[in-house]
DNA sequence: AATTATTAATCAATCGATTAATTAGTTTTG
DNA sequence: CAAAACTAATTAATCGATTGATTAATAATT
C-alpha cells in the first residue's frame, strides 16, 4: 500500500528527528534509529538511500511547515506595530512546537559542513530574517519606529527564542521550572516570551529621549 | 622537560578545541586531532587518557578563564545602570574571543548527554546567569529599573550574543559581512552589539508609559 | 641504568552500507 | 477463478572502512 508505506516512512522520520536532535547526526547510529523505529536497518537505505538521505528527508518534511507566513503579513495594511506583534506571536508559536527540529537546525548551522543540508537551512532561515528586517525598516521609514540597529534587533529576536529552546537546561535553571515539559512551555514560557518581546520591542522602538551621542 | 611537555599538551588542546568546535565531538576523530597537532595518536591517550579526557581537558583549560568577574562588579558601589553597562561590556568582550569554545559549550548544552562535561557547563553558565539576574533584580528593588520579566531579559542578553556567535552564517548574511573575520567582529559587530544592548536595555528598563494592561 | 617520551603496528568494536534469501502483495495468464 | 509469474517489501548476515584504544619496541632524557 502506498499510504501505508508513507506512514511507515513518516514514522521513521519522526523517530530519526528526535534521535538526531538528542544525539546529533554523528552520534546517532542507523542501528539505533532502526531499533527505535522498529524496522530493519536495511529499510533506511531502501527508503531513504542511506543515513544522509534520511537526514535530508527530515528537513524536507519540516522545512515546508517551517516557512513562516510573513510575506503575506508584510502586505497587510496594518500598522508597523501590529505587524511586529503578529510577527512575534507567529514566531513564538511556531518555534515552540517541533523544538527537536529547531535543535537540529541550530546545531547544523553552528557546524559549517554538510553543505547540502546547510544551504537549505541558510536559505530558509535567512528568508525569515529578511522579512523581519523589512518590517522593522518599513516601520522606521514611515516614522513609526525610532532609528535603531535593525540587524542587532533581529539578532535579539531570534537569539532570545533560540536561547530558550537550545539552552533549555540553562533556561530551566533560570526560570526555576522544567522548560522541556510541554505544559510549562505552553502555559508559562510561551506567554512570557511573547509579552516580554512585545513590551521590550515597543519600548525600544518608541524611545525618543536619548538622541544625542 | 615539564614546561615543554605542558606546551605540547596546550598545543594539542588548542587544536582539539578548534576541531571539536568545527566538527563536533563525534565528528572529530582522534586520528585527525593527532595529525593536525603533529603528534602521534597514542600521545592523546598518554597525555589525556583518551578522547573523552582530552575533551574534558579543553573545558578545564577554558572554564577558569570563562568565569566572569561579575561578583566583584556586583559589590561595587555604582548605580544599577553602570553595573548593567559594565556587565554588557564585559560579556561582549569575553564572548567574542574564543568563539570556538563558545560553540562547543552551546552544542554541548543543546545535547543532553555526556553528563560530566554537561554538569560543569551548567554550573558555570548558570552562575553567570544568576549574577546578571541579580543586577536586574537589585535595580528593580531600588527603583532604578521598571519591573520587567527578568528571566526573559536574561534570555535576551545571552541569546542575542549566542545568535551572533553560533549562527554566524545567518548573522553574516543578515549584516552583510563575514562575521567570522576577526577584524569585522572586533571593529564592527562587537561595538554594535554593545551599543544595541545598552540602548535597548536602558529604553526597556526606564519605560514607564505602558503600565496598564 | 632507569625513567619518560614517542613511535608504528595492531586490537576489538562499531560504523554505514549492501548482499542474497525470503516473504508478502500484485498482476498476468490459462 | 485460481495457478503462475512477477514485483515490492523485509529480513538476517556480512562487507569493508573507520573508530578509539592499546601494545610492544624504540628513542630520548635524567
Amino acid at each position: 500500500m502506498t499510504e501505508e508505506k508513507q506512514e511507515k516512512k513518516n514514522h521513521i522520520i519522526e523517530i530519526a528527528e528526535r534521535l538526531f536532535s538528542e544525539l546529533g547526526f554523528d552520534g546517532t547510529s542507523t542501528r539505533l534509529i532502526a531499533q527505535e523505529a522498529g524496522v530493519n536497518m536495511a529499510m533506511l537505505s531502501y527508503y531513504f538511500g542511506g543515513k544522509e538521505g534520511l537526514y535530508l528527508a527530515v528537513f524536507e518534511q519540516r522545512i515546508s511547515e517551517q516557512k513562516l507566513r510573513l510575506q503575506s503579513l508584510n502586505n497587510e495594511s496594518i500598522s508597523s506595530f501590529e505587524k511586529l506583534d503578529k510577527c512575534i506571536e507567529t514566531y513564538a508559536d511556531r518555534m515552540m512546537s517541533n523544538s527537536c527540529f529547531q535543535k537540529i537546525i541550530h546545531r547544523e548551522i553552528s557546524l559549517s559542513q554538510r553543505t547540502e543540508v546547510n544551504d537549505k537551512i541558510i536559505h530558509l532561515m535567512s528568508g525569515n530574517a529578511t522579512e523581519v528586517k523589512r518590517i522593522l525598516l518599513d516601520g522606521i521609514a514611515n516614522g513609526s519606529f525610532v532609528e535603531v540597529d535593525v540587524d542587532m534587533l533581529v539578532a535579539t529576536m531570534f537569539g532570545t527564542k533560540s536561547y530558550l529552546i537550545n539552552s533549555s537546561q540553562l533556561a530551566s535553571f533560570l526560570i526555576g521550572k522544567d522548560i522541556t515539559d510541554p505544559k510549562v512551555m505552553e502555559e508559562d514560557v510561551k506567554p512570557r516570551l511573547k509579552n516580554h518581546m512585545k513590551k521590550m520591542f515597543k519600548a525600544y522602538l518608541t524611545n525618543h529621549n536619548e538622541e544625542n551621542k
